[in-house]
RNA sequence: GGCGGCAUAGCCAAGUGGUAAGGCACGGGUCUGCAAAACCUUUACCCCCGGUUCGAGUCCGGGUGCCGCCUCCA
């Protein structure tokens, strides 16, 4: 059993063998830091970060590169539009950025390169491509030949003549073919510019991700993420690009995710349609947005809305309350359970499940649905007089390696009790005992009010946060 | 015009040849002083029409409907 990913150069499964052995070198495009991130922004980077921790967990060294698009047009709009300057706009949303997607429970990428630190490297980049006769200088803007670039179109699978090339002129341009993309722009009255060996300008939109790529992980790679609208034009020029100075392939395996619909439209900022991480968290737990989209598998789209959330918002719930049930169990005295080994076998049989399942294309659905038969076990296990502390924590452990590959947290907020809470408890279970049911009632309502809610069971008292 | 995706129960969603995972919601039952949590249990003509096959949700052909890319977009 070993995984395989869908490549969407070949449109097909394809056994992973990395480049080079027990060694991934991922790289996935990051946003355009203009304004907050949509959750539709968010998909790709808690898909990919769920392919990275899988793939640390099944071993492997992984070197994990995501940029940030720090200059270009949106970015200088917005800082005139609000009196200030590019860096200023984008460092501001760089740092909204990693708080949104750290409250997603994604981590942060081994490097987060960002364009203005990546001008030198673009510049040599566009300066070879130019030797080897890829790219022209045209009155002070940079164009890739696309023509020259044999096998363009092979990850979009679109022939070159097929493309409704008229859409892509655009007026005061100066390339030769209509499919010529600009590596470099030059830099109109009162735009941030660098100097470059064409005058006064900044690079185009596709070449960051080749020379950030190549700067940070070398000529080939092993993946290359991002979301399905990336893949054509922006991959295929980065490959373009990467491919005709490297010589070699860019990378072995390219995956794109599906996009998040509302009402079964694609969420995107031209359409206004969307919703904001920065926002949503407000009113929602984060770690239910990762959940909710980790239960879909991450090729297919996923239809978004407050019903659909908080329905998975019961289900991660009942998933939560399973992992805290059995830890309730080891902390009040366990009996010694006579059916031990045939319990480890089952935490056994489902933690392979979950990695057939993840290893098949991180199919998330299936690693998420395994967690509910964890669950499902788990509370049938808890039902018994008798159990093991060691089947107990292969319930824990079961429970921790897969939410731990997901991303997601378990844990309730792990306060002590206040001595007077304790106390309470401690006055119900004597009213309970002298079958004082008002006042024992009256504690659970009075515990209630300030959300933690008791729970009686054949091992006394649990209780938990609401 | 070119390229592609999707259509599975009330809702969400897995499933690429052997007779439909899982979740949410709903109904019934069990447990409980009452609850909570949980367990058991009921609910699918897999969009339509052909074809291949001993056997198809799953492969092939043809429809229908919805969505996306080809233009900044995750």
């Amino acid at each position: 059993m070993s995984l395989v990913v869908y490549n969407t150069l070949s449109r097909k499964k394809e056994p992973f063998i990395p480049l080079e052995e027990g060694k991934v070198k991922m790289y996935v495009c990051g946003p355009t830091v203009y304004n907050y991130i949509h959750i539709g922004n968010a998909r790709p980077a808690i898909v990919f970060d769920t392919v990275r921790r899988y793939l640390e967990y099944s071993g492997y060294d992984v070197h994990f590169i995501s940029n940030f698009t720090d200059v270009d047009d949106k970015l200088i709009r917005v800082a005139n539009e609000t009196g200030t300057d590019v860096p200023t706009v984008a460092q501001k949303y760089i740092d909204a950025y990693h708080e949104d997607v750290c409250a997603l429970g994604v981590k942060k990428a081994d490097h987060h390169p960002r364009v203005m630190e990546t001008i030198p490297e673009i510049i040599t980049f566009i300066e070879q491509l130019i030797e080897k006769g890829f790219a022209y200088e045209a009155g002070g803007d940079v164009y890739f030949k696309t023509r020259n670039f044999n096998g363009y179109g092979k990850l979009s699978h679109q022939s070159i003549d097929d493309l409704r090339i008229g859409a892509r002129i655009e007026v005061g341009e100066k390339k030769n073919d209509p499919l010529d993309f600009a590596l470099w722009k030059a830099a109109k009255e009162g735009e941030i510019f660098w100097e470059s060996p064409w005058g006064k300008g900044r690079p185009g939109w596709h070449i960051e991700c080749s020379a950030m790529a190549k700067k940070y992980l070398g000529d080939s790679i092993d993946i290359h993420g991002g979301g399905q609208d990336l893949s054509f034009p922006h991959h295929e020029n980065e490959i373009a690009q990467s491919e005709a100075l490297n010589e070699a392939p860019m990378a072995k395996y390219w995956m794109h995710n599906g996009y998040i619909n509302i009402d079964n439209e694609k969420m995107s900022k031209s359409l206004g349609n969307f919703v904001l991480v920065h926002d949503m968290v407000k009113e929602h737990d984060p770690q239910v947005i990762r959940f909710f989209m980790l239960a879909v598998h991450y090729r297919n789209p996923i239809n978004f809305s407050k019903e659909l959330l908080e329905s998975a918002e019961a289900g991660l719930n009942r998933i939560r309350t399973a992992y805290e049930n059995v830890k309730h169990r080891l902390t009040v005295t366990a009996g010694l359970g006579t059916e031990e080994e045939a319990w480890l076998e089952k935490t056994a049989a489902l933690k392979a499940r979950f990695k057939k399942e993840m290893d098949d294309d991180f199919n998330t659905a299936n690693a998420i649905s395994v967690l509910f038969d964890a669950a499902k076990e788990a509370n049938v296990y808890l039902k018994e007089d008798n159990v093991s502390e060691k089947a107990l924590s292969s319930f824990i452990e079961l429970f921790e390696d897969i939410s731990g590959v997901l991303g997601i947290t378990l844990q309730k907020e792990a306060e002590l009790l206040d001595a007077d809470i304790d106390a309470l408890i401690q006055e119900r279970n004597e009213a309970r005992k002298q079958r004082n049911f008002a006042r024992a009632d009256e504690i659970r309502d009075l515990l209630k009010e300030q959300n933690i809610i008791l729970e009686d069971t054949a091992q006394g008292v649990r209780w938990k946060r609401a």
